[in-house]
DNA sequence: CGAATAATTGACACGTCATCTCATGTACTG
DNA sequence: CAGTACATGAGATGACGTGTCAATTATTCG
C-alpha cells in the first residue's frame, strides 16, 4: 500500500494515499466481501480515473466490456469502497457527489470548474472555529464540509 | 428591510438580515416582477419556515390552498427569491440544496442534524487560507463551501 | 374604464440520479 | 464438490428538477 500516514495532518502537507486495484481488493476480501468480477472491473476503472468522478459515470464505463456491471452492483460498490477509505466522497461545485480516489484522511480540495482537477490540501481551519462555534452555540460538532473553487492554472490561461 | 440581531451580543455577532413577505413582495415588484396571487404564496409560506426547506416541499405546501402554486412556479419564484436575498441556497449534510430565509452576504451554518436547525455564523477563515492555497497552487478562487455539522443543544438533550 | 400586451402560470412530458426488489447466479467454506 | 450465504442486475419505483406551451392574468395605456 501506497503512503499511508497515520500521524495527524501538518501544515500544508499533501499525502494522498492511494490504493492500487490489488491492494483495494485485498483490503476488500480481508473484510470479507467476496471478490467478483464486477467488482473487479468497478475497483479497477474507479482508481483508473484522474479525476472526480460520479457514480454514473462508472455505471457507463462499467456497462459492457470485461466484468459488465448493472447499476445497482456500481453504487453498492462505490459505496463499499467509499467505507473502506480507497474512495472518498466528496461535492463539486454543484454540490452533486462525486468520488475521488484517497482516504478518507481529513482534507478538503481545490476544484477546478474548468477541467475538473481536485487538488488535495490538508490545512483546516476549521476544528478551531467549529470548536469555538460549538461552545458558543451549544453545538456537538460532528463534522464539516468545505471545499474551495475556482479555475486552475491551465484553465486559465489556456483553451475555455 | 428588518434587520434583526439575535438576541445574546457576543463576538462573532450575527446580524441576520430577513425580509417580511410585504418587504419581499415590494423588492419583487420593484424589479419588476409581476406580483399573483402564487407568488404572494410562496413568499409567505418560505418566510414562515423556521428552518431550511427544500423546493419540493413548498411545492406540497402550496400545491393546495390559497394561491394554490404548481411545481414550476414554485421553483422559479425560489429562484427569484434566491437571487433578491430574500433567500439563500445552501447545502444540508447530504449535499442537497436547501433554502433559508435571509440575505446572501457571506454567511455559514451550524446545521442539527436532529431537528435541521441553521444556526447562521459570520466568522469565516477561509479567505486567508484560500488566498495561501490559490498562490501556492496556481488557481483562481471563486469561491467555497462550507458547512458544519452536529447536534444542537435542545437535541443533545431532549427527545432522540 | 376597458382593451392590448407581455409576463406568468401550471399540467404534463421528460431526463437524471438513485434506491429497492427479487429471482438467478456464484464465490467461498468445509 | 455440494451447500449456502452473498452478490448480481433487470426492471420498477420514486425523488428531484427542467422545459414546453396554451391558457390566464397583471399591468399599461388610450
Amino acid at each position: 500500500m501506497v503512503t499511508i500516514n497515520t500521524s495527524p495532518p501538518r501544515e500544508n502537507e499533501i499525502d494522498v494515499t492511494e490504493y492500487s486495484p490489488a491492494e483495494a481488493i485485498a483490503a476488500m476480501s480481508r473484510q470479507g466481501y467476496r471478490m467478483t468480477s464486477p467488482r473487479r472491473a468497478i475497483i479497477t476503472a474507479a482508481l483508473r480515473q484522474e479525476r472526480p468522478f460520479t457514480a454514473e459515470q462508472l455505471v457507463t464505463e462499467t456497462s459492457s466490456g470485461d466484468g459488465e456491471s448493472g447499476r445497482s452492483t456500481v453504487y453498492r460498490t462505490l459505496e463499499i469502497l467509499a467505507s473502506l477509505g480507497v474512495l472518498s466522497r466528496i461535492l463539486d461545485a454543484s454540490g452533486r457527489p462525486v468520488y475521488v480516489a484517497g482516504a478518507p484522511v481529513h482534507r478538503h480540495h481545490l476544484i477546478c470548474s474548468g477541467c475538473g482537477a481536485a487538488v488535495p490540501f490538508n490545512a483546516c481551519p476549521i476544528e478551531d472555529l467549529a470548536a469555538t462555534l460549538a461552545r458558543e452555540n451549544d453545538f456537538e460538532v460532528h463534522g464539516h464540509l468545505l471545499e474551495i473553487f475556482g479555475t486552475c492554472g491551465g484553465c486559465k490561461s489556456g483553451a475555455a
